[in-house]
DNA sequence: AGCACTTTCAACTTTGTGGTTGACAGCCGG
DNA sequence: CCGGCTGTCAACCACAAAGTTGAAAGTGCT
């Protein structure tokens, strides 16, 4: 079961490291020994998780000439912020409905407390 | 070192059963029992998951009488949004800049192309 | 061809994660 | 008060993940 987008692109994007590289790509493609550079890490280190950004489709590296750059890919962002958006929003809609159940719930939370013959205060 | 929110937001998500379940719960709060329901797994396996999801801010359980209520947290959310939302656009400027620059590249590599004797085309 | 640099593969160590079972404390209703 | 449901804690297992080192392919320059 080769493991759904979202699982991997939310898995890559849950290591430090590999966001701070995506912030970096941001502002432009890089060769990988540029990439690597901040980091106190073996080089094959750093290709490792290249690789986790690329099969999560975070990043690609097109052929070309010899130190091949990295690009950020951005459509995955929007399957993740496709995702995150539907479930807020509609949390957020049960959320803004609560006011006209209010009057309905203090009712009910007063008729239960009278059966148990607690005091109003 | 106590893992920035991100981290634990993203790695909590990161579950395919976890996301169901924020899928689940944005339809309204469950208990436990509920929640637990459809999984084949023990409960004490779906209260792990709940402790991630609690500990990365995205589910509250507030006290109460016995079976307490599982509900969705949505600030959490705004946080990744903003992160996501942050580097796509900064990705896509630069992508729309492209169109300016596509003049100055063009003859860049030409006269590259030039000083190595290549032929245009 | 030959050297230097980039990229990948493989083996291994360590730590983290998802899941299990078992035990146990706290509430609640009959 | 006691039996059952809710919730938590701990030990343990299997496996994936992050990192290491070492070695081997490719690729590009002169």
């Amino acid at each position: 079961m080769p493991a759904d987008t979202l699982t991997r692109v939310f898995s890559a994007l849950a290591d430090p490291t590999r966001r701070d590289m995506v912030a970096r790509l941001a502002e432009g493609d890089a060769t990988v020994n540029q990439l690597a550079e901040p980091y106190r890490m073996s080089l094959q280190a750093v290709y490792k998780h290249l690789k986790v950004l690329e099969e999560a489709g975070v990043v690609s590296r097109p052929p070309g000439p010899q130190p091949r750059r990295v690009h950020l890919e951005t459509e995955v962002f929007d399957e993740m912020d496709a995702w995150i958006e539907r479930y807020r929003r509609r949390a957020e809609e049960r959320y803004t409905r609560l006011d006209a159940l209010l009057a309905g719930m203090r009712d009910d939370e007063k008729k239960r407390n009278d059966e148990r013959g607690e005091q109003p205060k």
